[in-house]
Formats: structure tokens, sequence, C-alpha cells
RNA sequence: UCCGCAGUAGCUCAAUGGCAGAGCAUUCGGCUGUUAACCGAAGGGUUGUAGGUUCGAGUCCUACCUGCGGAGCCA
């Protein structure tokens, strides 16, 4: 087990071992599983990029090699040389005849890693979750997180967006409605994270025109269910000049290219996660669009037919069974318009035609995922705005920088905001956003 | 905050009110094509906490703690 017989082959990544056929290379990673068979060894290797079966016989190795392999225990870390060869038997294709190993550090057998192959409790999980992102299925779901944000930036930054980073301490509510996270800010202030940035980038898209933020965003509220994190990031466009039907449409082609970029990079790891590519495949621009109106008619169809248990109440919101159903009816994402405005934010602007609604958007991710966007076009009018804050009763001095907006030069304007790990969760078919993120904050849990 | 469910070996789970068990993990032994390998053996327990009922409680009752699922709210 000489250094220099280890360090003498070109090192590789497993997921580019197909490029490496026949050669022998040398690999930096970990021991995922070991399995033996009297006299022949079947190490499975991982580094990251992914899994790989190394073959160790006995007689074609050095007998150090051979019980230095078979007394390693399960994430040891390991520098591997080995021969790359193409068998019908491997999952990934290839195998890798193991010439030699270097131990750099290997778990004592006291202390066993926790996360055996075997079936775990969620509890468990998330209390070793900074060991869990190691296996395959968690490796998987973070590489595509990476690349859903590193698509969505790009989406913008190849459209002529400039992004521009609101606060994330802030002085009061953005929307006055959702719990927030308090904190001390010097002496007499107190600051509370921020909830959404969509306030300040409606400032930065009146001087840049085209913009959008992406940043962690907190919420306080005591939601416990599959679909909320009290840390979470969003990323949020704002257009001047732009009114919901150019909203929508940059919703549609927005997600439609994340969707793109995930399938074009990610086929061995939506393999991992046993993900029906082709409803995947499915998502393509123009998306669905109905009005509230007409979802609402859709539910009154559902509740009389028994597909849903409780009937919608026309001018309430939709609760999640609701999102549910109505996703559920198509294969891509639909978008509904128009929501009464009463059960909106203040910040909408009414439709002209029917000033009760809100000219708002919610995109919702089939397969029942639910709320993805949300979004709306902006009131322009100082005056309407104004009466809005206070009938709000929120604090009209907290937002006199929000009025100047429409005081100077206002336009029309609209944009939305996308919830990262929901659409890490619909692209992936996970049930749950809390593997969606390396580190998830949920009501009861703020470890590791 | 409300409704429901659950806490037993390191992990996943069994156990009619009557001797606390299995699989995996760990250790030892066997096996030259295994795919969460398999076969044999060993070690491993204050049954979430505090009370109560009972001859006897993992099991029944009360309170609390922790977690899970759902609702509301939202992305």
């Amino acid at each position: 087990m000489s250094d220099s017989a280890v360090s003498a082959a070109p090192l590789a990544t497993i997921a580019s071992l197909a490029q490496h056929e026949g050669q022998t290379v040398t690999l930096r990673g970990w021991l995922y599983n070991l399995r033996e068979s009297g006299k022949l060894l079947f190490p499975i290797f991982r580094d990251g990029t992914g899994t790989i079966q190394g073959i160790v016989p006995k007689a074609a190795v050095p007998e150090e090699v051979f019980t230095t392999i078979k007394n390693l225990t399960q994430e040891s870390s390991v520098v591997v040389t080995g021969k790359v060869r193409a068998d019908k038997r491997a999952p990934s294709g290839f195998e890798l005849d193991v010439e030699n190993i270097e131990v750099i550090h290997r778990i004592p057998e006291e202390t066993p890693f926790p996360i055996s192959l075997k079936e775990h409790g969620v509890d468990f999980l998330m209390e070793h979750r900074h060991l869990w992102v190691r296996t395959p299925r968690q490796s998987a779901i973070l590489r595509i997180r990476a690349t859903i944000m590193r698509a969505a930036q790009e989406y913008f930054d190849t459209n002529g967006f400039i992004r521009t980073d609101p606060p994330i301490l802030t002085p009061n509510a953005c929307e006055g409605t959702s719990e927030l996270f308090e904190m001390d800010y010097f002496d007499q202030e107190k600051a509370y994270l921020t909830q959404s940035g969509q306030l300040y980038i409606e400032a930065t898209a009146l001087a840049l025109g085209k913009v959008y933020s992406f940043g962690p965003t907190f919420r306080a509220e005591k939601s416990k269910t599959r679909r909320h994190l009290t840390e979470f990031w969003m990323i949020e466009p704002e257009v001047a000049y732009l009114e919901l039907d150019g909203l929508m449409e940059l919703a549609e082609n927005f997600v439609s290219h994340i969707v793109k970029r995930v399938l074009e990079g990610h086929q061995a790891d939506l393999k991992v996660l046993q993900r029906d590519v082709a409803k995947l495949e499915a998502i393509q621009a123009p998306f669905p669009k109905i009005s509230y109106d007409e979802a609402h008619a859709m539910l009154e169809e559902a509740y009389k037919k028994g597909a849903i248990e409780n009937p919608h109440t026309y001018g309430d919101d939709f609760g999640s069974p609701d999102e549910t159903y109505i996703s559920s009816q198509f294969d891509r994402p639909v978008m509904v318009h128009r929501y009464p405005a009463a059960v909106k934010a203040f910040y909408m602007e009414p439709d002209p035609k029917d000033p009760t609604k809100a000219l708002c958007l919610d995109v919702l991710a089939p397969e029942g995922y639910g709320e993805i966007i949300g979004g709306s076009q902006r009131v322009s009018s100082y005056e309407l705005l104004k009466s809005r804050i206070e009938a709000h009763d929120l604090p009209l001095e907290a937002f006199q920088w929000y009025l100047d907006l429409r005081k100077y030069g206002s336009v029309p304007h609209a944009g939305f905001g996308m919830g990262i790990e929901r659409v890490v969760a619909w692209v992936c078919g996970l049930d749950h956003v809390r593997e969606t993120i390396p580190f998830a904050r949920t009501l009861n849990r703020i470890y590791p």
C-alpha cells in the first residue's frame, strides 16, 4: 500500500468513470457498503458524484490490501486505485477492479456510522441530518437543488434582469400578516428577519426596469405541514411596466426552463429518486390558466362527485386540499388568477374590469404539489395604496418610503415569488420539503 | 393554536394485564459474482418522565415531555 502506487494513477470522479474505461484511476471518497463472498470482496465506494462497486478477489491483490478492505467499516474515508471495467451486472454499467487502497480515516467498530442501509424514522434521520446528507438519495436531491437554483438565476440573468438583493433585517412586516422572527436592533429598536424582499425590489425595479432577488426568507408561523419551513429560499422577479398577462408568461417560461435544465443534467439522480421522468418532460409552456371563478366551479363539481371532503366557499382563499385537487387535474403547472381582493395582500392591483378581484396569480404544481409561485400586479396609485395600508391597519410611517414609489413616476409593475424548496420537492417527487434543503428549519427543529 | 397518532436494544418494529423478543447494525466463524447479499453464533434493555389502579403494568388510568400526520396560514 505505498503512497506512490496510490497516487500514480490519475484522479477521477465516479460520475466520470465512463470516460476512463480500461484505465487505472484513483478515486477519493468513502466506503458506502461492503459485501463479501468468501475470498471475494465487493466494496461500494462513493465520492459525492455517485457510487461504484469495487471487486477485490483475494488472489488478485496483495494480502495487505485484501485484509485492509475486509476490515473496513461503513463511511471510512479511503483513496482507491483500480481499473475501470464495463460490466453488465453493475447498475451504473461499470465496476472497479481494485488494485490498491489507502485508508484516510477508519471508523472504529465501537462507534459505527449511525445510518445503516436499512429503514430509519424521520426523527432519527433529521437528528443525524449532518450524516444523512451522505446517502445517495439525499445527495441526489441536493445536486438537483443546486441546478434548480442555478437555472432560476440563469433564466433571469440571460433575460435582462439585474439581481438586487433586499435586506434580510427589516424594520417592519412587509405584508403585515405573517408571524415574524423578532430581534433586538441595538438599543431602542426591534428588527425582523425578512419574509419577502418584494417591497424593496419594487423600488429597484423602478430604478433598473427588470430585477430579481434571491435569498433566504423567514416565517415564524407555527405551520407543521409537508410544505412549510421557517427558513426557506425564495427567488423573486419584479418588472416595471409589466402587467398580469406578461407576468403569467414570465412564470411559465421560467418554470419550464428550470425543469428543462434538471432533465438535461440529472437523469442519474432522478433515477436514484425513482422519479417519473415522463411527468417532468410534459412541463412545457404554455401552462393552463384558469380564473378564481373557474377554479371555484371545479371545486363545486369535485365536491358533488365526492372528490373533496369539504365544499369551497366562494370568496374564501383555497385551502390546502383545494389546491391539491385543482393541481391534480392538470399534467403541467396550472395558473390560477384573479382571486378576490379581500383575501389577498394590500399591495395587489384590483382588476379594472371587476375591482373585487385582484390582478394576481398562483402557480400550482401538478401531482398535488400545490402552490410554488405567488405573485401579482402591484397597486400603482398613491391614493389607493395609502387607503389600502390604512384599511389593513398597517403603520403608515413605516410604509412612507414604499408610498414614495407611487409618488415619483409610478408605473404599472408586477412580480412573483417562487419558493425553491417547494419546486425541489415537486421536481424530485418528494413528500416533504424538509429533504430539499441541506439543513431544514422547522417548527420543532433547529438542530443540527 | 386546534384535531388525531406514537414513544420498547444503536436503528426499524413485535410482545391476550402474567418469563422483554425478532430483523438490521456491532463482534466471531463460513461462502469466488454479491446487489439493503446470504448462512451460523455471541454480546446488547431503568419499555419517554412522574404519579396511580392491580397479587402482578411495556400493556389500563392521569398529568407532563418529545416527535409524527393533518388543519389554519403561506412560498
